[in-house]
RNA sequence: GGGCCUGUAGCUCAGCAUGGACAGAGUGCUGGACUUCUAAUCCAGUGGUCAAGGGAUCGAAGCCCUUCGGGCCCGCCA
């Protein structure tokens, strides 16, 4: 048993004992009480009920505890009235304690079945590929990486597609880097290709349109000859692009996110989606020709403030185009033109793939029922356009849905080390402009800073186990800061502050794992769980048991929401009781070999379930640290 | 001008969807706890007109309206 059936016993007692009284129904609510002193569980139906039955809350709990007391069910064992007319109840510990831990070695502990297996398509990553990862990545990366996780612990079928934007402008700019900027195609020694090639390539490229207006021109006819796809610059751009995708998905694996498959952009271009796309809107009416006006021979899109071109004049398809035939393809709406490909083997051993227009004789469905496509909300406007057309498509309703949040910005602090005076303000980052920090290097500064901590506390330990353990504890720590906090809130990056190992941080939680899997080791056996846990009774383990309880709750809770923070915030919970107990109950030197027993299976339900919420944040629990 | 987001402790944020019992964490600062299952920890203290004003409600940090800060978006760039 977990919480969630305590809940539902109460809630039906409650509503049979309402209908007994001849209480009218009401929609009361029945959760953990918000103080210890007021029992485990509340319900505020007197609440409720004060108006109709004309009558002070406190009276109508009354009347329900009274009932209530004379058949307590199995998980109660104390029912009472609050004179201010919560209805609380206290949990049978022993049984609520046995229940918990009982539950919680199962495998498959904490699933929910919410999504009933259907498909489902998160797109998230969708990094240009002229650049490496910065930290305003990485925040989209684990949102939807953490996402895909939780949906599939809530039973969906899930897919991850990261889309690949191999075909645009700032591709264009690279090229014009490499063909006319004097750069070399081989980064310097022990420089990765995709740091070279925004960090040195793209920034510079960036500068010299400025004072050498002969380059934009090069630029555009760059831009036409990818498009058209058979050049010497397409395929010298496609190289270039695979070679820095390639680059990034280390980055990406580095922080254990895998996919499914890779959508490229210039497949999407050269394919027929967008004409069948556009025949079907015109066909429909969604847009039209404009014959007059600032807009003068493009085909526009009428949006409530202002129109949006999608055609240009020159008949070439803007970027919110080409994106309308990828939602429509990921939805299925439209019949599929691409092969596929396998790309690699993950490190997960995930088979990631690739779309392919050569006929390959392999077909593949990435489709789902629903869509989410993770990006920033920046670019909500041209979201909520995408959202419409598809909808008029006759797609499910809510079918797409964009999940936004709010980007990254570089603190006033971080900046100066780029050498950008903000005047104490901080900073929106730019690839364009080089004000950015990758991923890669907070990475690395991370596991400097991580091994040393790991050296330090176990000397014991042997190189590779060590880089190990630092790798993991780093990973968790920026993984953990990018989650933490609500989408809605903006992340004000800073450098010193992220180095930060105490506290409400990833660090900390992955510590009270290792604290756990000290003390199962040093317990030296198996413990038996077919024993009573009666014994298990101050406040200390009583708190972590409950707390253990509440997986599935919260995997729901973030499901339904989309809302990966709610798992953060769990697991953080989780590590407080547990290090709570840890500092005043001793395991191993309890007064009875019973107890010791008992104790270690609570640790190992925690140690278990604290494994499997990590995981849903794609965060690795570490044996020592 | 229009749209979206945001305002809670010195700082960073939970709580707001579904109104209810004295508004919670982390960090900072002050003190305390390692011969003990790892002190990346724990304990105590400090710290709040929940931006402001109004409204509906028995009851508002939360709902509605107004105002004021802050951020972002409104291109034949992506």
């Amino acid at each position: 048993m977990t919480l969630r059936l305590l809940f539902a016993e109460i809630r039906s007692n409650v509503k049979k004992i309402c209908d007994n009284l001849g209480y009218q129904q009401a929609e009361f609510d029945v959760s953990e009480a918000s103080r210890p002193e007021f029992g485990d569980v509340s319900c505020n139906v007197g609440f409720l009920l004060a108006k109709s039955l004309k009558k002070r809350p406190f009276e109508i709990a009354k009347s329900i505890a009274n009932e209530y007391n004379k058949d307590k069910g199995k998980f109660v064992t104390e029912v009472s009235a609050h004179s201010s007319g919560y209805l609380n109840f206290v949990a049978n510990y022993p049984l609520l304690t046995q229940s918990v831990i009982q539950s919680s070695i199962q495998e498959n502990y904490g699933q929910i079945d919410i999504g009933k297996n259907s498909k489902i398509v998160v797109e998230h990553t969708s990094v240009n590929p002229n650049k490496a990862l910065h930290v305003g990545h990485v925040r989209n990366i684990i949102i939807g990486d953490t996402i895909s996780r939780i949906l599939q612990k809530a039973c969906y079928d899930v897919r991850v597609l990261n889309y690949v934007d191999d075909s645009g402008l700032q591709v264009a700019d690279i090229i014009v880097g490499f063909r006319y900027g004097g750069f070399s195609r081989e980064p310097p020694k022990g420089q990765k290709f995709d740091h070279y090639c925004g960090d040195v390539v793209y920034v510079n490229t960036t500068e010299r349109y400025e004072n050498d207006p002969t380059l934009a021109t090069k630029r555009s006819l760059i831009l036409k000859e990818l498009e058209e796809g058979k050049s010497e610059t397409a395929k010298f751009g496609d190289e270039i692009t695979r070679h820095v995708l390639e680059e990034q998905l280390k980055t990406c694996w580095r922080l254990g996110v895998t996919y499914d498959c890779l959508n490229f952009e210039s497949q999407i271009v050269r394919s027929n989606l967008w004409k069948n796309v556009f025949d079907k809107m015109k066909s429909m009416g969604i847009i039209e020709l404009e014959k007059e006006g600032k807009n003068v021979g493009c085909w526009v899109i009428k949006a409530e403030s202002d129109d949006k071109v999608l055609v240009r004049s020159d008949g070439t398809a803007t970027y919110i185009a080409k994106d309308i035939p990828y939602a429509a393809w990921k939805l299925g709406i439209l019949d599929d033109p691409f092969y596929y490909k396998q790309y690699s083997t993950q490190r997960d051993g995930r088979v990631l793939w690739e779309t392919t227009l050569e006929n390959t004789e392999t077909k593949l469905n990435f489709t789902g029922d629903a869509v989410i496509t993770v990006i920033d909300s920046r670019q909500s406007r041209l979201q909520n356009i995408i959202t419409k057309i598809i909808s008029d498509f006759k797609a499910k309703e809510g079918s797409y849905f964009h999940l936004g949040y709010e980007s990254v910005t570089l603190s006033a602090e971080t900046a100066k080390t780029l050498n950008l005076d903000t005047g104490g303000k901080s900073v929106q980052m730019s690839g364009r402009k080089g004000i950015y920090v990758n991923a890669d290097y907070v990475l690395d500064i991370l596991g400097v800073k991580t091994y040393e901590e790991a050296k330090k506390r176990n000397p014991d330990l042997n190189e590779v186990k060590l880089v190990q353990i630092s790798e993991q504890v780093a990973i968790g720590a920026l993984r953990y800061s990018m989650i933490k906090q609500d989408l809605d809130k903006i992340i004000t990056f800073d450098m010193t502050e992220s180095l930060s190992l105490e506290g409400d941080t990833g660090p900390y939680i992955q510590y009270s794992y290792a604290r756990a899997m000290r003390i199962l080791e040093k317990g030296g056996k198996t413990p038996s769980f077919g024993v009573s846990f009666s014994d298990l009774n101050t406040s200390y383990e009583t708190i972590l048991a409950k707390m253990i309880g509440k997986f599935d709750i919260q995997v729901e809770d973030a499901a339904k929401n989309l809302s990966p923070k709610i798992i953060a915030r769990y697991c953080y919970d989780l590590a407080v009781a547990f290090n709570t107990f840890y500092e005043h109950v001793k395991v191993l030197t309890a007064e009875s070999e019973a107890l010791v027993n008992a104790r270690l299976c609570l640790v190992y339900s925690f140690k278990e379930t604290l494994d499997k919420a990590l995981s849903l944040l794609g965060i690795d629990a570490p044996e020592r640290m």
